[in-house]
DNA sequence: TGTCTTTCTTGAAGTAGTTCAAGTTTTTTA
DNA sequence: TAAAAAACTTGAACTACTTCAAGAAAGACA
């Protein structure tokens, strides 16, 4: 099961065996079950999460009380709230399962000596990171330059498998117009 | 002048003399006059740069043929388009300095083998970029929860010396409306 | 200093989306 | 397999913005 993690890992980098042995012996599989959150919004958010299978979202409930969900993390994705994380203040998000799901968690105490202990983690991080920015680089180019149609039709094109996997109200939101508005453009009623 | 650098450096990790001597050797200094690009749209990037004076931006020129700032990079901030840098695919973004700027620029081949040289400089970059990344999530939540005029105020009231930097339009861009709408919320005219 | 360019302002008309409310369909659970 | 819960659909009314066009003000430079 950590598998899947070393596999990413070593696209990026390269792990001596040894290097493995110390990384099996800190990490730890999750389950989380559908529904079910590991951050919510107030707490501070010490951990990094690597979806191994399912999928989590990352969502902040506006003042309406409607949930909008603001990034989602499939196999092989790290999600956590960064800011909290590094920041060490309260989160603004929720994290939740949208399907039972297996991640490797690691703590930021185990992860700070994990990097102590394998330096070349800290690339592998790196460049990850910058990888994930670059995306968010042009998500946001997306969102300032294409109607809610576009968006939609953009989205599927590159992601159709996707599209059928979460709720169309959740990606409504993560594409920024409301689910009412989904329906409409998916029935050509726009 | 690479003081800023350095000083900015050592926030994150610890550098020794040598490593100080290793990367002055590979920094250059580079003066990018008001108006002037470093990257255009369809280049492939190859740099990254570190702001020590002055302003840069992200924009790109939608279907209307109107600008719209994306990032800005102020001193003490990395700037560039990970993606293109990354992944070597034509850029999608300009980058331009919106006043007379210094800005430390790093190939990538010499960050590359600097990184080799200087192995806990990965650790600086993956924690900037981590951090720079938190503060994307969060204004993705802004972009996703308030109004035009909230976003205005929002910003105004955490970065009132930048607001009276550059000029509206851009702001207005950056905050996602046009800038006749920034000219009537200022006006209090909405 | 004056001229040219860039930036900002204003109002009127238009529109891409939201909101609300109610009903229908699908999925989950006991 | 029935009942409950979650997700999706629809239309009508509304609104937060955009677009356009023109003029005014401010800034830059010869």
């Amino acid at each position: 099961m950590y598998k899947a993690l070393f596999d990413h890992i070593e696209k990026f980098i390269t792990l001596e065996n040894s290097d493995i042995d110390k990384l099996e012996t800190c990490l730890e599989l999750s389950k989380i079950k559908k529904k079910e959150h590991v951050l919510t919004e107030g707490q501070i958010c010490n951990t990094i999460y690597f979806v191994v299978n399912g999928c989590m979202r990352q969502y902040i409930i506006n003042e309406k009380g409607t949930e909008q969900t603001l990034q989602f993390g499939i196999e092989n994705w790290w999600i956590t709230d960064y800011l909290s994380y590094h920041n060490h203040v309260p989160s603004s998000f929720y994290l939740q399962a949208i399907e039972n799901t297996d991640v490797i968690a690691i703590d930021k105490t185990v992860l700070e000596a994990l990097l102590i202990e394998i330096p070349s983690l800290e690339r592998y991080f790196r460049i990850v990171t910058q990888k994930t920015f670059g995306a968010m680089q042009m998500r946001i180019k997306y969102l300032f330059t294409m109607s809610a149609e576009e968006r939609y039709h953009h989205f599927n094109d590159h992601f159709p498998e996707f599209v059928q996997r979460v709720p169309q109200y959740m990606l409504a939101s993560y594409l920024d117009f409301s689910a009412e508005f989904m329906s409409k453009i998916r029935a050509g009623k726009v």
